[in-house]
DNA sequence: AAATTTGGTTTATAAAATAAACTAATTTAC
DNA sequence: GTAAATTAGTTTATTTTATAAACCAAATTT
């Protein structure tokens, strides 16, 4: 039987920023915007829920004189992703 | 760079209903419910949306004297499961 | 020093998923 | 034979979610 999908995972722009972070030790918020198209608006709201779910951690500080954003994914995020992944799989047939 | 997702097909319940008639020739709507342990207002309102992007088609008949829903995928809707699972492939890391 | 850009957050709106209510016919139980 | 329950759905309303628009503060450019 198909297994349920964790929502928070299955929404397009939240799975970018976890696939993303899952590829580096950490990015700013702009990189992730860059790399996403992403809304910068669109891109804050997601990053809270997430850090809301304990899936990544936002550390604010600055570069320079201007403010800066950092994300990390955590290993609640990474296990979950990995879940995510299997349980999607049996949806794609793959 | 990450590929926009198809929004029709990343839908848990409608990816649940394209998967599983990717895998058989057709399915009722009973079957499909209970499959997808959907509700039967959800199913039918997913299976509309399908229907009207031309993914499946529906006929509706008898059996014997109850009413009966057949539900078919489409070559539409088989080549676009299938670019949806090859955009998805990459926000896994697959 | 006014206008623009950067790096965001907050709030409002649009879209989507889901649930609840309803229809209509069919069985089943009394 | 008729009331209650079941089957097979649809339609409508509600909740949730995603997205966009508006805003803020500081920095930079003209």
């Amino acid at each position: 039987m198909l297994k349920k999908l964790n929502p928070l995972l299955h929404s397009e722009l939240r799975l970018a920023i976890i696939s993303l972070l899952t590829a580096v030790e950490k990015a700013e918020f702009t990189y992730i915007k860059e790399k996403t198209q992403a809304t910068a608006g669109n891109l804050s709201v997601q990053l809270t829920k997430l850090e809301n779910a304990k899936y990544i951690t936002i550390e604010k500080g600055f570069k320079g004189k201007m403010p800066q954003t950092i994300c990390k994914i955590t290993k609640t995020g990474i296990s979950e992703f990995e879940k995510y992944v299997e349980n999607l799989k049996e949806y794609l047939r793959l």
